[in-house]
Order: structure tokens, then C-alpha cells, then sequence
DNA sequence: ACACGTAGAGAACTGGT
DNA sequence: ACCAGCACTCTACGTGT
């Protein structure tokens, strides 16, 4: 496709820009330049394997986890019209109040289909209170599955298991939310929640790197409101600790608490102990035990 | 208001039975 | 499944600047 006149090319200023949908550039017909690449291919998805282009269709959306069909849906309307917009004869119309009922059935029939509803509705109002995207979403979806299919959500609370795979889900991707926040945000108590976090992670074999302090550094960060030099000063704190042995056996939030404590004060973005341990979920002392140590044992002078 | 320090309680993990 | 021991954190204070 040629693109006349709007875009000049910058090598030769040439206004003859040829866009290659296929390719996704869009480069210059007299000197070769590509100008821009990686162009999203606006067009819709019609595909056609059998019938040589005499019966194009839209294909539909990308399987998701997220529905417990997969998002392969079909549904029949519950109006009672026909495409045009006519309504249907008494007969038909029975005829499809059955066919809407029998469809019903057999979507969510099935005893593990209909635990995936319940389960994935759960799922889908946690991550909307804890903000996580839909990835996160999509992965501890997948995990949901994987427990469902291998029989482990059986006689233990769907709830519970939703925010075991949440858990595991954000520790996998490292998203730095602690227990107690999934938690607060399910009705079932701590207790519950990790041993089915054990469970799954124990029958699925799924592997989780140890938490660390690093990880919670950014969130906190940007709930405390401090710029982006503290953030950086903090992951330098974090690493000296680290090469002294401090962090072994500690909180991972205790310790990134304290580095944000250090890095605001050497960079003047002073928050006090309390407003650092609102965020991080640990307390005032902790913060003022790790601090202590950290800065005796790296020789840090405050002011 | 904030920081500091401390004692006893408590939660979470490990290893033993 | 329960228990003891442990290293760490929390609660709840009083004190200091």
C-alpha cells in the first residue's frame, strides 16, 4: 500500500512511503528506508482455509482461562427475534426457550464446569480489588485448572483454593503481595488459605523463587510517593545487606521497609517509620531493628 | 510528633516421635 | 498429627528529643 504525501522520509526526504500490512513497516520507495516497524495489522482476522476466498469469516476471540468454557461460547439470545429483528412464531419460539435451556445445561453441567463459574467469578472480583492485571489473572486461572483437573479442589473450599492459586500466581510472577493481602481480600482466613497453597504447589510441582526484598521495593515506592532516586538508592541498600548477610532469615518486607527508610533519609525524601510500616504490612519496630543493623553494619551515617 | 528500646506474647518453621 | 525448640516479629509500653 502506498502512503503518499503525509510522512517524509528522513534520509531523503522522498514523500513516496510504501506501508507493507504483512510485513508491518513502512519504508521509503526511493531509498529503501524502513521508517517504522513493528506496525500493528489493523485489519480484521478473516480466515478461509477450505473455500478459496468465497466464504471469508471472522474468526473469534483468542482462547482465555478466564471463561470457563475458554471463552469458546455459544450463545443463544434471549430475545425472542430472528436476525431481522422480527419476533419469532409461538411455535419457534417455544422451540428456542427449550434449545436456550438445553444449552444452559450442558455449558455448566458438568460438576467441574460449574465449579470453574463459581471459581473463576471469585477469582476475577480478587484481582480487581488487589489490581492485578490480566495476565496474573490468566496464570492463576491456569493454575485454578490444573487443581480442578488433578481432583486436588475436592472437599476443600473453592474460595480457599482461588486464593491459594492467586498466591502462587504472584509469587511465580513475583508481583509482591503478601498472604495477609489476599487474604484480607477473600473470606477465608489465613489458615485456610495456605495449606491449599501448599497443596497445589506441592501436587502441581510448581517451583517459586524465595521472596526478595528487592521485589517490594517498587510498590512501596510508588505508594509512599517517592521518587525515583530513592527507589534506586534502596535497591543499592538492599544489595550491601545482602553481601553482609543481613537479610538471611529476615523479613523480605522488613528489609525493604528499612532500605526505604535509609534511601529517604540520605536522599532527603524523609517518610517516617509509621507511614513506611503502613505500606509494607510490617512494624514500626522490625523497621527500626533492620535500619539499626543495616546502618551499623555498613557504616552509613545519617546526617 | 517522631524516634528509640525493651519484655513478653505469638506466629511460623523444623525436626522428632 | 501433635509437640518442643528456635529465630524472628508483633504488641504494648515507657522514655527521649
Amino acid at each position: 500500500m502506498r502512503v503518499e504525501g503525509i510522512v517524509k522520509c528522513p534520509e531523503c526526504s522522498s514523500r513516496s512511503i510504501e506501508q507493507d500490512i504483512s510485513r508491518g513497516e513502512k519504508s521509503c520507495l526511493d531509498c529503501g528506508l524502513v521508517i517504522v516497524e513493528n506496525l500493528i495489522d489493523p485489519r480484521a482476522e478473516w480466515t478461509d482455509y477450505d473455500t478459496n476466498g468465497k466464504n471469508m469469516s471472522r474468526v473469534g476471540s483468542p482462547t482465555t482461562p478466564l471463561f470457563h468454557d475458554k471463552g469458546l461460547t455459544t450463545a443463544i439470545p434471549w430475545q425472542n427475534k430472528d436476525f431481522s429483528g422480527k419476533g419469532l412464531p409461538g411455535k419457534t419460539r417455544v422451540q428456542f426457550h427449550r434449545l436456550r435451556k438445553w444449552q444452559q445445561r450442558a455449558n455448566t453441567s458438568r460438576g467441574h464446569e460449574r465449579n470453574l463459574v463459581v471459581a473463576l467469578l471469585e477469582l476475577d472480583r480478587i484481582s480487581g480489588t488487589l489490581g492485578f492485571n490480566r495476565t496474573a489473572r490468566e496464570e492463576a486461572a491456569t493454575i485454578y485448572r490444573m487443581s480442578v483437573e488433578r481432583g486436588l479442589v475436592r472437599g476443600r473450599s473453592i474460595d480457599a483454593m482461588v486464593a491459594a492459586s492467586l498466591y502462587l500466581m504472584n509469587q511465580k510472577l513475583q508481583l509482591a503481595r503478601s498472604l495477609e493481602n489476599i487474604v484480607e481480600a477473600t473470606r477465608c482466613s489465613r489458615k485456610e488459605v495456605s495449606k491449599a497453597h501448599k497443596i497445589i504447589k506441592s501436587s502441581l510441582g510448581i517451583r517459586t523463587s524465595i521472596p526478595e526484598p528487592g521485589m517490594y521495593i517498587g510498590r512501596f515506592c510508588s505508594d509512599l510517593e517517592l521518587p525515583i532516586s530513592v527507589e534506586q538508592r534502596s535497591h543499592e541498600v538492599i544489595a550491601l545487606a545482602k553481601e553482609k548477610e543481613l537479610t538471611h532469615g529476615r523479613s523480605p518486607m522488613g528489609v525493604a521497609a528499612a532500605a526505604i527508610y535509609i534511601a529517604g533519609r540520605i536522599e532527603n525524601s524523609v517518610r517516617t517509620q509509621r507511614e513506611i510500616a503502613d505500606i509494607s504490612n510490617v512494624t514500626e519496630v522490625t523497621i527500626r531493628n533492620r535500619y539499626k543493623e543495616i546502618v551499623s553494619h555498613l557504616e552509613i551515617d545519617l546526617n
